[in-house]
DNA sequence: CGTTAATGACTGACCGGACAGTCAGTAAGT
DNA sequence: ACTTACTGACTGTCCGGTCAGTCATTAACG
């Protein structure tokens, strides 16, 4: 493939332009208020051409949600799969990580879609489910399953702490972006994780041996 | 008024029948992608009928809002005015009629709704928040408050942690609306909470005293 | 009573604008 | 000359909102 041709550099360089430009604008308005013609506008490009890389305004937003889960997933699995240090720090790092991320509005905006999407595109809900949810929620399971046999932490749940743990990051993200807009005073995140991580930690751990 | 007349009694009642209606339309398919007629078949009634009591689909969307928060914010209220004990206790009482409010659909779909449309509405949303969220976090965070003038409670950021509390039944319910229709095997509701009473409130439990 | 007029809740055909998707044409590149 | 990425005017459809008309009920009148 010829990529020095500047003609076929386009040519390569569309459908990353196009999911772009698309995640701008339906993170703004909602999949069904958005406009072919806006996503176009949005790309420097006529309506048409996006006619040329995806057959429907649908095939676009589920292209813009299968493209948009690997790199940001992978990257935490990533950064998880180099710490060490005990449960607990691992843990910690985790979700400052999850919060990082989140609190990207343009990364925010996909689980964000797939929520208020999921009952027009239950097939693309399954996907993310599968794809992301559920490898998200297994890597804090594990840590916490491996957490209880070290002995740093009792014996829970690990597939309900793990949403327990989680539930308060994703519910600050959602209140940014719903009410972000409006309010004056942001949440103060940094001091509201260290109060979840404190709280849960302590409420996790193990009795202290006598 | 005369309300024993079968005609009138129908114009007294078709306003709250509509936003029934309404309700179920939107919860279904979203604000952008229900019709008119959708509501008003679902309603039992033509099209023009809605127009006769509202001047618009968003007026519709509005009045439904506003309708649907004092009951259940009022419930939830009386409940916990009417509760004592320890406030661990009332936090428990508290946690469990919210999720049972957000566990009922119909109920849940308006939250929902307001998440999903704020970008559209923010009016609506500025009104939600201030009427309904500040209330509810409110209660949360005086109940603990409380408690750590008691002594029950060590000293944390009242505000944040009520949203740490809150946080993963909202997260649950959203879960349940997302993927419930997907989903083979229903979160286990029950276990979760006791699971989260158990971790928060020894997560925020005074020291014991030597 | 029986007849007629008035009321008003409700209807549904219709209008106009918006928008997803098409395709004949353009022009840049080789 | 030929390929091909791209354009934008055009089409068909859909839907929010309108409004002239229907019909059951009620009120007035003889």
């Amino acid at each position: 493939m010829d990529t020095t041709n500047p003609r076929r550099r386009r040519k390569q360089a569309r459908p990353a332009e196009l999911l772009a430009a698309a995640l701008d604008t339906f993170r703004d308005k909602g999949f069904a208020t958005t406009r072919m013609e806006d996503i176009a506008a949005r790309a420097g490009v006529s309506k048409g051409t996006i006619y040329l890389y995806y057959p429907s305004k649908q095939a676009v937003f589920e292209a813009l949600v299968r493209e948009s889960i690997l790199p940001n997933l992978a990257r935490l699995e990533a950064i998880q799969a180099a710490a060490s240090g005990s449960c607990a720090d691992r843990l910690r790092l985790f979700v400052r990580s999850l919060a990082e991320a989140t609190a990207d509005a343009r990364i925010f905006a996909i689980p964000k879609l797939v929520l208020t999407e999921a009952g027009n595109f239950p097939e693309l809900a399954r996907f993310y489910r599968q794809e992301v949810v559920a490898r998200g929620l297994a890597m804090v399971a594990g840590l916490l399953e491996e957490g209880m046999r070290r002995g740093e932490f009792r014996q829970v749940d690990a597939g309900l702490a793990a949403r327990l743990f989680i539930g308060p990051v994703m519910l600050a993200a959602l209140w940014r972006s719903t009410f972000g807009a409006i309010e004056e005073t942001p949440l103060p995140s940094g001091a509201m994780l260290d109060l979840h991580l404190d709280l849960f930690l302590r409420g996790i751990a193990a009795e202290a041996q006598p």
